[in-house]
DNA sequence: TTATTAAAAGAGAATAATTATCTTTGCAGA
DNA sequence: TCTGCAAAGATAATTATTCTCTTTTAATAA
């Protein structure tokens, strides 16, 4: 568990309750909130938050590292409080989208592009987007 | 080269001067564009088409899997006439997207997801999303 | 502790992308 | 050729997000 406080500071960012909530309604939300997700958790505590101020913090702390936008086909975005290197599971017949991590995946698909290079293009990082149904 | 004529006749689907444009002004887009993209390119040779028109024809096409949407963290919806599989290359400092596909490594990835399943999950297809930057 | 100040929050309007509604048009089968 | 349904076109509505402006507040120093 990071402190987001040392976080927001360590960026040089003021450190304010509304940004501090925001973060954790990102992780408490879990698994990839939209910013109405975020908004309904927030306001549960923060009731008077504005919505623009929301918008305002997650550009914020994405730009500055502290989260991460995840991408989708779907109109609404989705943000990301795990910063760690890691895969995404996507549902076919819900919204839903799950962490998935696999260190020795990683090695495996780094060691092979390390022997195989793409022409004309530095990797910097890879990500899979794994698509399938929950099961049980 | 695929007949979009024929593919709209398989789905059952009515074959429109529209349609069929729509379809091609993404087939010539080339690299995921988005639907202002498309809408210039059919602007051309069809100045008249209403944007609605353009999207609806987009969703139309991409339920009936005769293309695709392509997943980003921006703002604007990107399409990909590509239907075979493939990975992405996202350019980190433009809004280039390219395709990259790689046989040995969908062998490679497919048999480690068949030996090391994902509980709870059943995999249904993955894709790569490459970051990094395009050199030269 | 208080004063200062730059940065952030709040409110609401504006914009941008996309979807919905309604009317008109036109493909396709009879 | 006629007819009906599906699609196109026009435009309004909705949704997500950003912007602008004013007020508040966190951080620093006196
Ligand atoms: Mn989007
Ligand atoms: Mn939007
Ligand atoms: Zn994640
Ligand atoms: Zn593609």
């Amino acid at each position: 568990m990071i402190s987001i406080h040392k976080a927001l500071k360590e960026k040089g960012l003021k450190v304010t309750p509304q940004r501090v909530a925001i973060y954790k309604a990102v992780v408490d939300c879990k698994n990839h909130p939209t910013v109405e997700n975020i908004i309904d958790t927030i306001k549960m505590e923060y009731p008077s938050i504005s919505v623009g101020t929301v918008y305002k913090v997650l550009n914020v702390l994405v730009s500055n590292d502290l989260l991460r936008k995840v991408e989708s086909e779907k109109e609404v975005m989705r943000y990301d409080a795990v910063l760690e290197h890691h895969h995404h599971l996507f549902c076919m017949d819900t919204d839903r989208i799950e962490d998935y991590e696999d260190k020795e995946l990683d090695i495996l698909v780094a060691a092979y592009f390390k022997k195989k290079e793409i022409k004309n293009f530095k990797i910097e990082n890879f990500k899979l987007h794994i698509t399938g149904k929950f099961i049980k």
